[in-house]
DNA sequence: AAGACGGGGTC
DNA sequence: GACCCAGTCTT
């Protein structure tokens, strides 16, 4: 072997050794059937941010339903997010429809074999553009996420904060020049695959890894402080008061629901009605904090969390609701955020004859003394409407715009966040409602 | 550059 | 409890 003009880099033999390493022992994955572009784009939106395990069924059930991008850019977008519930990051699946649907119009449904376009379509930023074009069209294209990060920052020694843009971009053009001539899809999934099975984020596999003996990050021992990322800011607490409000009449059985504004946080999720509390939020540390935190609060804490809900749901959605007993504590924490809710069994109040506070609270003495003394008379001048609706509190018989009263089997008709199905499965569990129930 | 945007798994 | 994950969009 001529070492001068031959010489195995450990760039070479890393592309090499990867990409015989993955065709040797890729994973069988649903998306891996075929490399339908359609198919390479849901599993890569659904992959985002989301683990394998967690993805699989998902995607099955979501390409059983819409089998075809066709399928997909008819679908009402309820259905479509009901298949994405309890995935996260919602605005994904509104955007791969959004997207889906620019395909058919701009380009009669077939993807197109084209960077540039593909990087146009909503909810396609730089890594997914990549993975599709790279693994759909085995176009060289870089497809570089946390994997391909942390493996190459292992395997350069890189010090670089892959928290940083910069440190993406970079990692884009290192990878680019990695890939080996035709195999752009198979060594894009390798990388990704070795980071996800050998090169793991907190005990890596180095014994069992197929480029081991040139990994730079190895050979000076960094394997597990590499790679290098900045801390992430701690979600910010919020306290929050939630009432699961229990029809009468027509509607007993049934609780009120209500769908969440078409933009930011679970955008059009369906919810319990809440509030947001102004002070607290202090996260309780601790075993002792966390168990009080999840207690059954003072009969006086709980008049202050209804006279709360009474007012504030009159003033931010015109619901008039009493809260007639403690339900439980829930808390939950999304990326940015962080909830501690304490929810409560409510009624809506009709009317004068059924605005009696619990006796228990009334007792207590803790109620402010118009809401003790009058808890229904509220300034209907001071309500407003929760989500642009324009119309009125809703009684014991109205639907207003957003709202639902719903049983235990309309959920499946709703798509709900994590947080709000857990409490209403609760709910229904706690009150005997089965399947097929109400 | 920083923040918004979910949820679950792991050690 | 802290960290991580097959990221993108908005400001």
């Amino acid at each position: 072997m001529n070492l001068s003009s031959t010489v195995d880099t450990a760039a070479s033999y890393f592309s090499r050794e990867l990409l015989a390493w993955y065709r040797m022992s890729k994973r069988t994955l649903p998306w891996r059937q075929n490399r339908e572009a359609y198919r390479v784009w849901v599993s890569e939106i659904m992959l985002q941010q989301t683990r394998v395990d967690t993805v699989i069924p998902y995607y099955e059930r979501f390409m059983n339903r819409f089998p075809t991008l066709q399928a997909l850019a008819e679908a009402p977008e309820p259905d479509v997010l009901k298949h994405w519930e309890g995935l996260g990051y919602y605005s994904r699946a509104r955007n791969l429809q959004a997207g889906a649907r620019e395909v058919m119009e701009r380009y009669g449904g077939q993807v197109p074999d084209d960077k540039a376009a593909v990087s146009a379509l909503k909810g396609v930023g730089p890594y997914t553009s990549g993975a599709i074009m790279s693994i759909a069209f085995n176009r060289p294209e870089p497809a570089v996420d946390g994997n391909v990060m942390r493996v190459l920052s292992r395997y350069y020694n890189r010090d670089e904060d892959i928290a940083k843009p910069s440190t993406r971009i970079g990692m884009e053009k290192l990878a680019a020049s990695l890939i080996p001539e035709g195999a752009a899809g198979d060594f894009n999934q390798a990388l990704m695959e070795l980071g996800a099975l050998v090169c793991t984020p907190r005990t890596p596999g180095c014994l069992t890894c197929p480029v081991m003996i040139h990994c730079a990050g190895r050979l000076a021992g960094r394997e597990t402080e590499l790679p290098i990322k900045a801390k992430a800011k701690p979600p910010k607490p919020q306290a929050r008061l939630a009432a699961i409000i229990e029809g009468t009449g027509e509607h007993a059985g049934k609780v009120l629901i209500r769908q969440r504004p078409d933009s930011g946080l679970l955008a059009s999720l369906w919810e319990l009605p809440h509030v947001q509390l102004d002070e607290p939020a202090v996260k309780p540390r601790g075993r002792a904090a966390k168990l009080a935190a999840a207690a059954e609060p003072p009969v006086e804490r709980q008049a202050e969390d209804a006279a709360e809900l009474l007012q504030r749901l009159q003033a931010e959605s015109g619901l008039r609701v009493v809260a007639r007993r403690w339900h439980a504590a829930e808390e939950h924490t999304f990326s940015h955020l962080h909830w501690m809710m304490r929810v409560y069994v409510a009624e809506l109040d009709t009317g004068a004859s059924r605005a009696v506070w619990p006796a228990g609270l009334r007792q207590a003495g803790a109620l402010p003394t118009e809401v003790a003394q009058q808890p229904a008379i509220i300034a209907a001048e001071s309500a407003a409407p929760y989500s642009s609706a324009e119309s009125s509190a809703p009684n014991a018989t109205d639907e207003p715009d957003g709202y639902r009263w719903i049983g235990r089997n309309q959920m499946r008709d709703y798509a709900f966040p994590n947080l709000f199905g857990k409490i209403l499965y609760d709910y229904w569990d706690a009150t005997g409602v089965e399947e097929g129930g109400v």
